[in-house]
DNA sequence: CGAGTTGATGGGTCACAACCCACTATAGGG
DNA sequence: CCCTATAGTGGGTTGTGACCCATCAACTCG
């Protein structure tokens, strides 16, 4: 039998491509299993982006610091802080004031990664958001950093 | 010592916070996983929703053209019909043309869960969208579904 | 100086999504 | 009538994200 369609078309129900949660949702995820995917060619995850990108934001912090920031299970920190100490992209150190902290610190070499993720993220942004041009593009940014500050009581991790 | 902030705060990495693709993998998931909690107190799955919607846009079809449709694998669509055919929401029934196929349909019961769902979904989004009032959501709307059309070749599941 | 608290860490569990393979039944072409 | 392809199904594996608990070390307060 001939194939109806050379790629199935996907033609997905109009019930669920009328919610704009739905959209968010596949979108989203489309976006981050595609970064998540270069990220993996180098060996890392989207929280040692995350680590890193808040450690260049907001300077050395104890990981206490950055498990508040960034909502992210202490332990599941300490392993992110630990593969990212032995690659070398981050420097931990007691801290001398309150022996029990480890504050960390991006490296050079944790900077110059950072500035490549990032130019990865952009790289699949332009992928995704392809359609639009780039008005469109700074009006949803705007839409979305509102929907994100109004809600800011969602916890909830990446 | 007196706790900086009541609550954590969340001030996440500016560098994150400039992509858009970061705000809509979060918001997404964020939504994704409230609609889930909802499903889930009545036994249900997000793929539940979506093969729902489905029959319900399309009329009844084999697995076979849910399958492609939606992108799921055909072991796992069997599983779902398996469990909302059981619980009375679609009926199965053998194609008389080709014995092979099973033709799926939507049942009254099916068709008013899924009325249900629509409302929760529709609720979720509007906390979701809260900041936002009805022009800015038919902005982001619209946006959303361009960027959703000019990169159909995404597959994935959801 | 204890007693309780906090920061960090290691070692797990649990749920879930995506995927894969083997097997059966049916269809359809040579 | 075989042979191959297709539809559905059952039974898995794998990877991952979130979370939880026990432990150790260090601080703080009474």
């Amino acid at each position: 039998m001939a194939s109806e369609n050379p790629h199935p078309a996907a033609e997905l129900p109009p019930t669920l491509l009328d919610l704009s949660t739905y959209l968010l949702s596949r979108i989203g995820r489309a976006a981050r299993v595609r970064l998540a995917e270069r990220l993996a060619e180098r060996g890392l995850r989207l929280w040692d982006m995350a680590v890193l990108a808040a450690l260049a934001d907001f300077g050395p912090q104890a990981q206490r610091d950055l498990v508040r920031r960034l909502a992210i299970d202490p332990s599941d920190l300490a392993k992110v802080a630990d593969r990212l100490a032995a690659a070398g992209y981050v420097e931990r150190a007691r801290d001398q004031a309150d022996r029990r902290r480890v504050s960390v610190s991006v490296t050079d070499a944790g900077r110059a990664l950072l500035a490549d993720l990032e130019a990865q993220a952009r790289a699949v942004q332009d992928a995704v958001l392809a359609p639009l041009d780039a008005g469109e593009r700074q009006v949803l940014q705007e839409l979305l950093l509102r929907v994100h500050h109004g809600t800011g009581e969602w916890c909830g991790g990446l």
